[in-house]
DNA sequence: AACTAATTGCAACATTGTTGCGATATTATT
DNA sequence: AATAATATCGCAACAATGTTGCAATTAGTT
């Protein structure tokens, strides 16, 4: 049992992803903080971060991986089998909480966890392209 | 306009997907026709085959990429809006052709395509864990 | 303050994918 | 069959992303 350690590099990730309403890549995390820590530092928080369940990762249509805070909202059993908006113009990633797909799958197939994501027009981009 | 060409390589690529019915990676392809090509030629060769509907992308969870043969069907217009399974143990991706979600979504975002993929155990691995 | 272990920095490496360019091979044309 | 046009290839070089080992640092505890 390893006990979790403040430090100032972990704090700074986290808030950067206080901050941030859309999902952040590596590099976009660490070139606001590279006078802080290494690049090494950066992909270690992320893991850790992901494996406490405080942030999951996203990948993307086209291999992208990204990083988003997990809302934890009042449930105590937490998944993220929500769908993510990738917008194909500003390149952003959101999280979709509440978009649940339904769906049939044939026999013999034992699911764990689900991956949806959508691709297109983000509200912003949808409106500056009138 | 240009025409395409049959060349020795692009031919050994597209035996290697007739053989297989998962999809694979550029890796995996290379290394059975290491001997006939070059690696960046495997790579142009998939982008063509993309290019030309023949063959499709699938992103992995974890950001693997691989690619599978297009089935075409009696379809006229070609579109890849199929699930794809990605099983946890022996980690091969199949196409679930057939699998298509239902969802509702926020207003003011413009889908243009989506991808889902389910994660779990393989009909081969579900057999073989009893 | 001293101790323990989590965390960091650095260097080195691995994998995956891209680009430029001269050489080669395929296809259509004569 | 020979020629011409150009799609494709090989190679080398580069870029982006992620990983690993290990010694040094630092946070939390006693
Ligand atoms: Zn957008
Ligand atoms: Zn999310
Ligand atoms: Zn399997
Ligand atoms: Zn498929």
């Amino acid at each position: 049992m390893k006990t979790a350690r403040n430090t100032t590099a972990k704090t700074a990730v986290l808030e950067i992803f206080g901050k941030s309403k859309i999902a952040l890549s590596h590099t976009e995390i660490y070139k606001q903080i590279e006078d802080v820590c290494d690049r090494v530092t950066v992909y270690r928080i992320l893991d850790r971060l992901v494996n406490d369940d405080i942030v999951h990762k996203i990948v993307d249509l086209d291999g992208t991986v990204k990083y988003a805070k997990c809302h934890h909202h009042a449930q105590r059993v937490h998944i993220h089998n929500h769908a993510h908006f990738s917008c194909e113009k500003c390149l952003e990633i959101t999280c979709l909480e509440n978009v649940k797909p339904s769906y049939i799958m044939p026999h013999n197939y034992k699911v764990n966890n689900i991956n949806f994501t959508l691709s297109g027009l983000c509200p912003n981009c949808l409106n500056s392209n009138i």
